[in-house]
DNA sequence: CCAAAAACAGGTATTTATACCTATTCACTA
DNA sequence: TAGTGAATAGGTATAAATACCTGTTTTTGG
């Protein structure tokens, strides 16, 4: 009468992924009827009629798929929209309360960190399949710490937007100020008026504090 | 008249530690003998009689152990004076030539990224244990360069020096030239004359391109 | 539709970073 | 011991970034 509980995987390490199929593998009530090393390609395959996993798990600091990058974040709203009844669990090595919250608002059903116990994960997938979701300790501080935030007018919140976002990651390039402007077609003072919105968001001095945060907060690849 | 070749799994990542551990043990001929999260402790567990690995396979990115910083590489380099039959193989997700290079300099056996094919551990761990080395392409091609650049008298090679890593780690940390300058009590010119040095050997355009290379490199630490 | 936020653009001024030089001292080593 | 590289320090420029302002247009959400 148990049926198995289907699961997808999102990895792009290979070595990894197969290491986490062995283990869910070695676990009855289990199988793995999905894999995909890319965010973009998760959506390929499944429209085109790649099984239907009931838990997906999501490896966050996934790479761009040719020119089109498409992070664990925009995997995870896409995938919530097209697929209301999937599960999904985030792997992540980062255990910033803000970025947590972020990924659970986005529609992640569970947020594990990559140094977990396997243990943790099976009930993880267990707790999504059966309940919906499975929240830990961890992610029920992230979450309310940060509905806090929303509820309180003051700005304690870091939210970047989608052009910052841009100017961010050409500025990990090594682009100056004027190369950003000329590549976006828009004037040096506006790429200036970012960089010093990002500057005060993030809580940084100067680029070097930009460039760390943007890497901590996987908004460039260092690959 | 095989003996299982023994393996020992230094690594941080429960999950994957686990995950590598059932692929490890899924194969006939591999046993798991050994298994530690960090590297401090490993010395510890094997002088205190802990069984001896044939192979030994050393994450990289190891976190410290209290108070103590341990990398993968010092490991490395203190695993091979105190046993020297031991065959050790490098996991990173670093792909870097010179941080390739680095680590087998430092006595490394093999490297191996981690997003390669599971049959590359296994086929770099029986090359280890019976030829003594496992040296794919990319680990020869990065000898190869860091060899040749030896060999030449002309400065091609990136070699940083203490100083210049103590500049890009303060860099690193938000700190203006002036104010490296006072922390270190030497002339603002000095610090912008290692910073330009700098940024000739990693062959980077400013300080963004400094901090991307310092974080490749391992040189300062995300945490 | 209205209000808020985001993206845009400008000015002025100062601080930092970078480019390109030279030159000295010290330690190591071939 | 002569030679090398590292670390030190200086000068002179220019380029870039940062700090503070002001404002308009466009987009977005309630």
């Amino acid at each position: 009468m148990n049926e198995k509980i289907k699961i997808g995987l999102v990895e792009d390490q290979a070595l990894f992924r197969t290491g986490i199929k062995a283990i869910l593998s070695s676990w009855p009530g289990f199988e793995v009827v999905f894999e995909s090393a890319d965010g973009y390609s998760v959506i390929e395959k499944l429209k085109q009629g790649a099984p239907m996993p009931d838990v997906m798990l999501v490896d966050l600091s996934l790479p761009p798929n040719g020119d089109i990058e498409y992070t664990g974040e925009q995997l995870t709203v896409e995938l919530t929209r097209l697929y209301p009844d999937l599960r999904i669990i985030i792997l992540s090595v980062h255990d910033d309360e803000n970025f947590i919250a972020r990924l659970i608002e986005s529609g992640a059903h569970g947020y594990l960190v990559k140094d977990c116990d396997p243990q943790e994960v099976h009930d993880a997938i267990v707790a999504a399949h059966t309940k919906g979701s499975y929240i830990n300790e961890r992610t029920l501080r992230a979450i309310q710490k940060n509905m806090g935030k929303k509820q309180k007018p003051i700005k304690t919140e870091i939210e970047i937007t989608k052009r910052e976002i841009e100017i961010l990651q050409l500025t990990c390039q090594q682009y100056t100020a004027d190369e950003i402007a000329d590549k976006l077609f828009i004037s040096v003072k506006t790429v200036n008026g970012h960089r010093n919105n990002l500057l005060q968001k993030t809580g940084s001095k100067n680029v070097t504090g930009l460039v760390i945060y943007a890497i901590k907060n996987q908004i460039v690849n260092l690959a």
